[in-house]
DNA sequence: CGGACACTTGATACGACTCAAAGGGAGTGG
DNA sequence: CCACTCCCTTTGAGTCGTATCAAGTGTCCG
């Protein structure tokens, strides 16, 4: 477990706005997230982008790299951030002496996967409502988890951001969310959230899987 | 090797709409497919299902259910099959012994993540007729790595298939398929496609990742 | 304090869904 | 082997949801 620590202990301060890696650089490491917020995203050769996910404290970036030694997605810190930067040749080497660190390792990329699937279920299957509701408890379980308010939170995204992780439109996602306000179920004050009646957001996400996936902490 | 050989050698025979899992079914091994034809399903709690991938030959199912020790998915033979299953617990000590096995096994699981990425970014950002070239391209590009006709080629799976898969209504595929065929980029004779002008299928989806994502077999 | 950027809201257009009906195959049982 | 049935598929017409276009407002940052 000193081993452990010694790989952890590398740390790396991101600032706003910077990119921690982009598509296309060379793999070397994975990073867990220490404190702060991050997107990741995958763009289109004709410059269409889409948010694969939001990433906060304990969250490990950087998996979907493994497979071709490059990076597939860029990761960029949505307010200043600090990661653990994990070398992956090391980790590969520890996995071997430490089983329990190994089964952990497969169980993250599994959870990743299972992640992913629960997106496709949104994307595929959901209206923008019910995208946005599961959005909302998504991340309200999710701070919830660490310590922080289930109800009362700051968005770090922009509109625009939600909908691109969604599949809408910054307009969309602002309408929908007036009328969320509007029916008196959340309040919303610029990035200010407050969910003032979760269970109706429940209510239109129920039989679409809950909030299309737990979280997926590193827990290291 | 020849240990891997003796985990390997365990293959089992599924007919054509059997399940060869099921969500929620206790995750013991993963299973490559050997000859056939597979959907991986989620399904929401009201019924509705997305169908997260087909796999073909040589390609990996199961890579969810390490997570949680529960299968996430339904895995249902689209036409009588033949798979390799491959016990988890065994892998993982196999994985500690071999090293290169290990690695492999981690790349198998990001490629798949790489894959959900493109799935994603079809899904959230592309419209019926950039959908529908992406699937006919890719099908066609991992048919071809196998060493069938890459233009030429019967489809497994039902138009409802192809539009949960897609994110699209049933009658939307068809029409499309439709239009498709009318501007005499392919023909349709019910399940039997062919390609007949594929540049301006790639035309289509130019810009929107060439194909969402590549192949992903075990090459076990 | 100025300017750029993010957000809200409205009007309109378009794409995909829904509902509906008819045709065609594949598989089954006689 | 044939006839029947069921399901898959195609196609059409109309509707709904979300995108698009366009102002206008507010806010954050320099």
């Amino acid at each position: 477990m000193s081993q452990l620590d010694a790989v952890i202990r590398q740390s790396r301060r991101v600032k706003r706005g910077e990119y921690l890696f982009r598509a296309g650089d060379p793999f070397r490491a994975l990073f867990a997230v220490r404190t702060g917020f991050f997107k990741n995203c995958v763009s289109s050769h004709d410059g269409r982008e889409q948010v694969t996910g939001f990433h906060m404290s304990g969250d490990l970036m950087g998996l979907d790299g493994i497979s071709s030694n490059t990076h597939g997605c860029d990761a960029q810190a949505l307010e200043d951030s600090d990661v653990c930067e994990l070398p992956f040749a090391r980790l590969e080497l520890l996995g071997r002496d430490i089983p329990s660190l190994q089964r952990h390792f497969f169980r993250l990329m599994s959870r990743e996967i299972v992640r992913d699937q629960g997106v496709m279920l949104l994307l595929g299957n959901m209206k923008a409502e019910e995208r946005l509701a599961a959005f909302l408890l998504n991340l309200s379980q999710r701070l919830s988890a660490r310590g922080f308010a289930a109800n009362d939170f700051v968005l770090r995204m922009s509109r625009e951001e939600i909908g691109s992780f969604l599949g809408l439109k910054l307009e969309t996602v602002s309408r929908t969310l007036s009328k969320f306000q509007a029916n008196g179920w959340i309040s919303v004050d610029h990035k200010h959230i407050r969910l003032l009646q979760p269970e109706h957001l429940k209510q239109l996400v129920s039989g679409c899987a809950g909030g299309f996936a737990d979280d997926h902490s590193a827990h290291a």
